[in-house]
DNA sequence: CATGATATTAGTATAATACTAAAATATATA
DNA sequence: TATATATTTTAGTATTATACTAATATCATG
């Protein structure tokens, strides 16, 4: 897919995914983020340039790219994790250093750390690993 | 150690290492990174006030806090390298993919990782793993 | 001491992040 | 509908990391 995107644009991506179950909107994102309104506007922004999410009556959400880098992202923070959590590391602690390194990661070999696991369904916190 | 540092904050810390057969000066740097020497200059003098590079007549070297930031960033790199050398990952993509990513891992992660896999004695590419 | 090598300063630029204050726009309610 | 409230946008500023060119300064050596 060849993505590249910052950190904030990466939590940006990931709370907007992760809040689907009402419409998200510039204040929530800023909220959301724990920035300010005119911060998320910036941001929001540059989501829009790169094709990655849209705005439609002033609700925001994932373009089908952004939902793909998601996936992405989602599926590189869960394999990631999973090998942390397999080898002792708390799982809270796991997650933490794990979403400074999902969005960098390259996703072919995402799929075979993936695959060398055995292809587990859930996450250590019962998530599916695999999305779409 | 709890350090923090940028990418090529990072590339520098490598690059003095790895170079250590000869005495470094900036205009090395320079080269090896490929950047101009102004903007070495900019990068080791930030280092500088780290206290993670030190110069001594204009040559260029880690200070003990700086050999300790090596230390964890190739441990990390070696060990994840593994990882994905394991997984079937071909060994430069693993390089190339690692290197983006070792230096943000948390110390006591990457311990229990190594571990978990055996506390190998070498890389995919014969370099030891544990230094110092 | 002059020349060439190396380092430094000055000035500028861009991208990402972040803020405050103010203005504009929308929405809701009296 | 008019006004109040909520939300968004603009304008202006700041910081950090990165990077450049051009010019100047410093250092070492022949």
């Amino acid at each position: 897919m060849e993505y590249s995107i910052t950190r904030k644009e990466r939590d940006c991506i990931v709370a907007l995914r992760e809040n689907s179950g009402f419409p998200v909107r510039l204040f929530n994102i800023a909220e959301l983020l724990d920035i300010k309104a005119p911060t998320a506007f910036e941001l929001i922004k540059r989501l829009e340039s790169k094709n990655i999410i849209k705005k439609t009556n002033g609700v925001i959400s994932l373009t089908p790219y952004g939902n793909s880098i998601y996936s992405e992202i989602i599926m590189a923070h869960r394999t990631l994790e999973l090998i942390l959590t397999r080898s002792g590391v708390n799982s809270d602690k796991a997650c933490q250093q794990i979403e400074k390194i999902d969005y960098l990661m390259d996703d072919t070999s995402v799929q075979k750390l993936f695959k060398s696991l055995g292809q587990p369904q859930t996450c250590p916190h019962g998530k599916p690993i695999k999305l779409n």
